[in-house]
Parts: structure tokens; sequence; C-alpha cells
RNA sequence: GCCGAAAUGGCGGAAUUGGCAGACGCGCUGGACUCAAAAUCCAGUUCCCUUUAAAGGAGUGUCGGUUCGACUCCGACUUUCGGCACCA
């Protein structure tokens, strides 16, 4: 039998959500800090014990911080919108938010039970149409927008319209935006283009645009996924194929840059800053434009080894490049259609799994620049039309997979990096050595080394008007539109004449409308088209007819931005009040899964980013510190999955031992972010202590220990209590929880061999606990007499630096190393004495016996060691 | 294949600046209390040799190095986990 928790906690949840004990306010005079917990989902499945464990690492330092006079924004919300709700939809008919509001009951009451001392008044929903509207707003704000790279920022599109009806596009390098600069037009040019044309020119500026581009089509689902949500849903056992379809597209490209460095100054995980790095793919080269024979058109290429270029032997192009049928020649033209069809069915993943190269020949020839030698033009699907130009100029000598393709298909290969061995047994891809066979009658890169052949041979390409440096990414553009009900609608509509336009702000929220079936269309649309009150419109002043865009966003998005509307969740003038983000930016710490490294991290920051363009939001980037919590495996050390049946429910947990036992259990198992396994005994452990600080404090019959007085502590035991509010203390801001409850529990093992106990400090000790176990806390501080609640009457103890020293310290002796005594001294005993004492030892002698000390290392407070021959 | 993290008793882990390896908890062993059990309390618990103690030896994934001294620093390797994977 031990403490009545379940009385004890239940009424301090009722106390603090009675008094609004955690409520924030904004309070310039006082430090701030933005503790954050990672939006969670709302499942049916309610919170498994994974939440908790980062729950409560936020939960101890906002009220340790609380303790220490610090004003601090504790929040949480709901990320409601996404499929499982919408498929539960699917197969019951019931709508999609009423599962969601009783999921979110579910989970509120879960994390009420844990005692998180979260502000409930700030509570956010993102399937409510209150948070959905800022979510459309934020939407329109970036389609709204065009990415400047004249100064590296996003700008409203109005002033590039505005730009276009005084001069045209000319200052402006066209090629960044629509690929080309055959589109350019002056001033006049643009006035005199249709609104229609001109709508179409901008699509190629703004940060949103529809596309017509392969995507990943799941037909059991009906909807399209990111490449990011690919992987995840494969191994649930869907099909995803490629489809080419029109779809809403965000241009988190233009941001590669600034996301790649930012990311160098945030406080993050080295691994989540590396996987972001890997994800953007930053690589510096050149692209280079090759002549195709017998045709103005040209094949333009990026290359990371432009000092190979003369060995450049043959050119390939991705199957969906647009020059393959015009270099195509007609006896290849059935092959080349027959590759293309297959590849084209591929997924990219299909594609990366089979790694043996294959490809078919166009019949079509490019001229290399730099030999000026026609080389042949192939199709193979080892290029991929996402990357760089979907084409390149093949060097088999010095790359593995043309090298392959070149073995298997018969095509020559030209050292032109001086090699140890035959290219033609192996490639060579290696930089170290200089450049051979390399010149042509202007230029020769002949004995140089990569570094200078690299600057000097596009130094010639930009001579000649052929190429020039270029930095490429692998990320792409965000696809942004999902074929689903559960989600926010883009608040757009497209017109009968081909024009469209955005929802006005004044009409957000644009609401979902309400449906009685969620099955998908039976089209490629979302469920949204069969509303057709809904998707019809009539522009009142014209009598235009439109339809409104059935896509919805993806989940990502109202997590893109709810860090922000906690600041100022009830505004309903602007999505978060630029003076209390002034005041509570940017976010000091931010906990969550590893598992959200690239993908809610990269778009959250990339949304952030155009706010910040846009003087929406007062920093550049969100989330200044940041650190996941480990996987929790089940007992026996593998992945909690029903299947294995070895899930744990917090519910079970917190009815058997309290939640403070879970929290402290949760706390105890190991350092915060790495991988370890429940253990039913370990929270047994836990329970046992909290039961022995119970007993420590109060009687059988609950009265308090007579042991405690006002007597003085012995100096040991004083010693102990300054440890333990240092070790703790110092433990809590580095997120060291499982050292902290330790040294909590030396203390109240050191009381409990204590005859009399200092009333002081042993208030002063609930203090400390009180972060860890606050019901408890709470309900021992009231024991006391305290009629208010310990987080608003207390604050967190100071130590005493010299009260933590013992004045006596164990010295080892060793001889050679090797520990042969130990001793005690006066702590600061000088070097000399400690070499006495040591020598004193009857072990030393006997090592030291007959042997010659010929060095002596004296470390004060520590060793003595005697080095002997 | 590439990038990143990790490896310590029977188990989870501690030792953050090179200075007593194994704090704290679990488990286990013995004891106290009890008619008995639970709960609680006390003692012990890295391994080997030893009747015990003293004393000794080995020991932080493997091999080697630096150092008076290495879990900690350096080099090579093994294994596990996470990520990426034809990215030109």
């Amino acid at each position: 039998m031990g403490y009545n928790f379940t009385d004890i906690e239940q009424k301090w949840q009722e106390y603090w959500e009675r008094n609004k004990t955690n409520k924030t306010v904004e309070d310039p005079s006082r430090k701030k800090l933005y503790i954050l917990d990672m939006f969670p989902y709302p499942s049916g499945a309610g919170l498994h014990v994974g939440h908790p464990e980062g729950y409560t690492a936020t939960d101890i330092f906002t009220r340790f911080q609380r303790l220490n006079g610090v004003n601090v924004l504790h929040p949480i919300g709901w990320d409601a919108f996404g499929l499982p709700a919408e498929r539960y939809a699917m197969q019951t008919n019931i709508h999609p938010s009423v599962t969601t509001e009783e999921n979110i009951n579910t989970f509120r009451r879960q994390i009420k039970m844990l005692g998180l001392s979260y502000d409930w008044d700030r509570e956010v929903n993102t399937t409510d149409p209150e948070y959905y509207r800022w979510t459309q707003w934020i939407f329109l704000k970036i389609y709204n927008s065009w990415f400047d790279f004249r100064v590296n920022k996003a700008r409203p599109i109005s002033e590039l319209i505005a730009e276009f009806e005084k001069q045209g596009c000319s200052k402006i390098d066209c090629t960044l935006y629509c690929g080309n600069n055959d589109c350019c037009f002056n001033a006049n040019g643009w006035r005199m283009m249709s609104e229609l044309e001109q709508q179409k020119v901008l699509i190629d500026f703004r940060l949103v645009y529809i596309a017509e581009i392969p995507v990943n089509w799941c037909e059991a689902l009906g909807t399209v996924l990111a490449n990011e949500e690919v992987d995840e849903w494969v191994e649930k056992g869907y099909t995803v194929e490629r489809k080419p379809m029109r779809q809403w597209m965000m241009r988190i490209t233009a941001y590669s840059e600034r996301l790649l460095e930012d990311a160098a100054q945030l406080d993050w995980p080295s691994s989540t800053v590396e996987m972001q790095k890997n994800w953007i793919g930053r690589s510096e080269g050149a692209e280079v434009d090759f002549a195709i024979a017998g045709s103005s058109e040209k094949i333009r290429v990026f290359t990371t080894r432009p000092d190979t270029i003369f060995g450049a032997t043959y050119m390939v192009l991705a199957p969906e490049h647009p020059l393959v049928d015009s270099v195509t020649t007609n006896a290849q033209k059935k092959e080349v259609e027959t590759y293309k069809k297959q590849s084209i069915l591929k997924s990219e993943l299909d594609r990366g799994m089979d790694k043996d190269k294959t490809g078919v020949f166009t019949g079509g020839f490019a001229v290399n620049p730099a030999t000026g030698k026609e080389i042949p033009i192939w199709i193979a699907d080892y290029v991929l039309m996402g990357y760089g130009f979907g084409a390149i100029m093949a060097v088999p000598a010095h790359d593995e997979r043309d090298w392959e393709f070149a073995k298997k298909f018969n095509l020559p290969i030209i050292e032109v990096v001086k090699s140890p061995h035959d290219v033609n047994e192996n490639f060579y891809v290696a930089k170290e050595e200089p450049c051979v066979n390399s010149s042509n009658s202007e230029v020769s890169i002949n004995g140089l080394s990569y570094a200078d052949a690299f600057t000097k041979i596009v130094g010639w390409f930009e001579s000649k008007g052929i190429g020039r440096k270029k930095i490429n990414y692998k990320l792409r553009d965000w696809l942004f539109s999902r074929q689903r009900y559960w989600g926010e609608p883009i608040p757009i509509i497209h017109w009968e004449d081909g024009t469209m336009s955005c929802v006005d702000e004044k009409e957000l929220p644009l609401k979902l409308p309400n449906l009685a079936k969620f099955q998908p269309s039976g089209t490629t649309e979302s469920p949204l088209a069969i509303a057709a009150d809904w998707v019809n419109v009539v522009e009142p002043k014209s009598g235009k007819k439109g339809r409104r865009e059935t896509n919805t966003m993806p989940q990502w998005a109202g997590s893109c931005w709810y860090y922000l509307r906690y600041i100022d969740p009830k505004n309903d003038t602007i999505f978060c009040d630029i003076e209390k983000q002034k005041y509570w930016l940017p976010i000091d710490l931010y906990i969550g899964g590893a598992e959200h490294a690239v993908l809610h991290l990269m778009y959250a920051r990339f949304w952030h980013k155009v706010l910040y363009d846009l003087g929406y939001v007062t920093t550049s980037e969100p989330f200044m510190k940041l650190r996941h919590q480990g996987t929790i495996l089940g007992e026996n050390n593998k992945k909690m999955s029903k299947s294995l049946g070895n899930v744990v429910n917090p519910d079970d947990v917190v009815n058997e031992y309290g939640a403070d036992a879970l929290r402290l259990f949760e706390m105890f198992m190991g350092p915060l972010e790495e991988m370890k396994p429940w253990s039913t005994k370990g929270v047994e452990g836990v329970y046992r202590f909290l039961n022995r600080v119970w007993r420590l404090y109060l009687t059988e019959d609950e009265k308090l220990n007579p042991l405690i007085t006002d007597g003085q502590p012995t100096q040991d035991f004083l010693r102990v209590y300054h440890q333990t509010v240092k070790k703790v203390t110092e433990d809590i801001p580095a997120l060291r929880f499982n050292t902290a409850i330790a040294k909590m529990m030396i203390f109240v093992n050191e009381a409990n061999k204590q005859e009399s106990l200092s009333k002081r400090l042993m208030e002063q000790f609930i203090i400390v606990l009180s972060p860890f176990a606050p019901h408890l806390a709470e309900e021992l501080w009231s024991r006391f007499g305290h009629t208010e609640s310990i987080f608003k009457s207390a604050s967190w103890p100071s130590f005493d630096e010299s009260l933590t020293i013992m004045n006596t310290v164990e010295v080892v002796a060793q001889v050679n190393g090797k520990i042969r005594a130990k001793f005690l001294a006066p702590l600061d005993t000088p070097e000399v004495t400690l070499k006495d004492l040591a020598l004193a030892e009857p072990n030393m002698k006997v090592h030291l016996d007959g042997k010659q000390i010929v060095k002596e290392i004296i470390v004060k407070n520590k060793l003595v060691n005697l080095v002997v021959k």
C-alpha cells in the first residue's frame, strides 16, 4: 500500500484548472522562455508512452524555469486534419469532425492526467475554422509572393507586377524562373497581354504554382503523396504509381540556400542538421550547353566535373526530357517510345531498386564543345528528370554510373584525369590527379589539378557563352495538394475563361462543406468535387461561372505555423500579433520526435522564412534549440506494436502507480535522446522512491514527521542537500533528468538515516522535487501550511558551492599507475604532505620496497602516483 | 555504397575538463519484522583466484598507439541503430 496518488493527483489537477495556475501573459519586465512540444496528431489509439517522454521533459524544464521567476509560454494543441480520420469516415460515413473531436477529448484527458503545466487557454486545433482561416490566409500570402533572387527574399507579387508595368522583365534573370529568356517582354509587352496571359507569366514567379507533373498516385487512398511520404504508405502495403497530374506546388527550392545556411546557427542535434543538409543536397558545378548536331537546339547539362568534359563520349537524357522526341531519328523511334513508356510507369522507387543500367540510343548526336566531336545521345532512366536539367554529359572514365553504362553498351571510354589503372578496367573518380588528354586549339587544362582545371574550363565556357558556374540542389518543390476531404480547402477559384483568383481575405475561412459520404470521387479529384453547391460559384458582378479548387492542403500545412498561433490564439484580425511575437519568439526549446527531422522541420522553417520576408514574423528561424526524445521500446527491446503485444498504455501505468511515478520513470530510464526499453520493474522502483518521500515527510496517520524540526542539520547532511540542489539546478537545463533524479534519491536515502531533519531544508527539497513530481510536491507543500500552489508561492532554492565540498577527501595512492592504497586527507593538503601520507601507507611500502622513485605525479585532493624502476 | 550516432556488470544506466570504472535504479542473495504473506527496513552483489579475510590479477565492442595514468585522446577494424541511396 502506497500513498494515495489517485486522490492527490486528481485534487491538484482540479486545483490548477480552477485557479488557472499555468495561465501565461506577456510581461515585458520579465525574462521569457518559449518551451514547445511537437504538435500531436490525436489518433484514435490515444496517447502512447512515447508522448509523455518529451512532454514531461519540457514540463520539468517549464516548471523549473517558472520557479526561477521566468515567464514561460508552454502551450499544446492538436494537429487534427489527416488521412486516418478520413479513411475511418470512408468506412463508416461518420463525419471526420466527429471522430476528430472524440480523439481530441481522449488526448486532452490523458494529457491532463499527466499533470502537464500547459496554458489551456491557448489550446489550438487545426480543424477549427477559426484556425484554418489563418492557414488559408498564409497560403494566400505565399501564393501572392515571388522570390526575388536579386535580394534573396520573398516579395509581394504586386511589386513584381508594378515592375513589369514599368520595365517588363528586363531587370530580371528569367532563366531562374521560367528556364529561358525566350518569353521576355518589355513594359508595353506586359500591358498588351490578356489577363490570362499575364497570369501564366506570373505562375512562373509565384511561390505557389500549379504544374503538370508526374506524381505519386495512390489509387487505394485516392490521393497523391509527397515524395517524402511514399515510403511510409508503401511500407503499409499500399501501391503507389506515377501519374502526371495537375498539382499545386510550393517553391521551397527558392529557399535552398537560406535553409542550408541558416541551419548552421541552430542549436539542433547535428544528425538532424546533417539530414536537412543532405536533403537540400547542394552541389557546386557548372551548366554547359551541348549543341545538337543538325539542329539549332541545345542540350543543357549540369556537371560537378567540368574538368572531365574532354572525356564526355556520349550524352544521356532522362526518358521524360522534352528534347527526346526531336533528337530521336525515325529508325530509333519505336525503341525509344517503348523505353519511354516503360520508365514513365516505373516509380522513382522502382527505378532506384534496379541498379542495372538500361537505355536506348536515340539516333541523334550532340557536339562535345571541348573536342568538337559528335557524340551519341541516349536515353536512360539512370538520369532523373527532377535533378539538374534531366540530362548529363557522360564521362565513363571518371564516373561509376557512366562507366557501367558505357561497358554495357560498348561506348568509348577516354581517360582525361591521370588514373592509377586502365580506365577500361575500372573507373577513376578521385580528384587528386591532374588532367590529361584535355586540350583543343583554344584551351588546355592538361596537367592542372581539379580546382585549377575547374576554374579554367568554366572560364572558357563563359568566354564562349556556352556555360557557367552553377550551384544545384537536390531539394525539389513541395507537392502541396492532396485529393482529400479532411484538410484545409485551398482558397482559389478557377473561372470558365481559364483565369484563377483568390478567395477574398474577408471571406475566409473557406469552410469545408458538409458531406454525407467520403469515398473518393471516382475521378482523381477529391470528394469535395461531389459537393456541387460548394464547388460551383458565380461572380456576382459579371455572372462569370467558376469552380472552387477541390484539392486540399497536406497535413503539414497546419503544423507549419501553429507555434505562432499559440502566441496569440484568439486574435481575429491577424494570425499573430507582431508585438506579442517580439516578446515570445523565437522558440527557446523544441522537443519532438526525430521522424520529423526533414519534413515538418523543413516545411515550417520555409513558411517562417516567407512570413519573415513579408514582414509578418520577427525572426528568420522559428526553433532555436531542438532536441529529439528517443524511442521507447517494449519490455522485450523491440519497437512497441500491437502485433507484438508489447504496447504500454499510459492510462494503465497512471492507474497503477500514478502520474508522478510515470513522469519520474520516463525521465529516469536514461538520457532523453536515447532509445531505451520500457521496464515495469523500473516504474515500481521510482514508485517506491515516491513512497519513501511520502513517508519521510508524513507519519502513518499523515501527521508531519516529528523528526522535522527547527534544528540544525549535520554537516554531512547539509552537504548532501547543497549537492542535490546544485546537481538538479544544473541538470534540468541540460535535460539530464536521469542523473538529477539519482541525486534526489541519494538525498532521500541520506535523509532517512538522519536523527533529526531541518524543516527549512526539507521544505526546500519539496521545491527541488516539484518539477518532476508536481502533484506529490503540491500535497507535501500544503502539509507545511502553505495555502497557495508551490508554483505560485515558492522560488527555486539556491545552493552554496562551498558547502557542497567535503573538507576531508579520499586520496588515491598509486605505484606505476596502479592503486595500492587510499587514505583520507584534509581538503587542500599540500602536495608534499600528500606524498608523505602516501609513503606512510603499508601497502605502498610493499610495492616501493627496493625500487627507485623516478617520477612523482601529485594531483591535489585526488591522487599521488609514484613511478618506480 | 555514402552520411550520422552508438557499444560500459545479469538489466537500464553513471563517470561532460585524461585522475578511485560501475553512482542511482532494477534484478538477485542473505537477514530483520510477521503465525504467514505482502509491504517495509538492514547487509551484500563486475569477473577470476582464495574456506574467509587481507593481498593479488583481469576488466568499459576488437586490435594497436599517445601518456606516469585512457570508458575519456589518436589510428585501424567489428557490430548495432538511424538517415540517404543511380542526385550527374
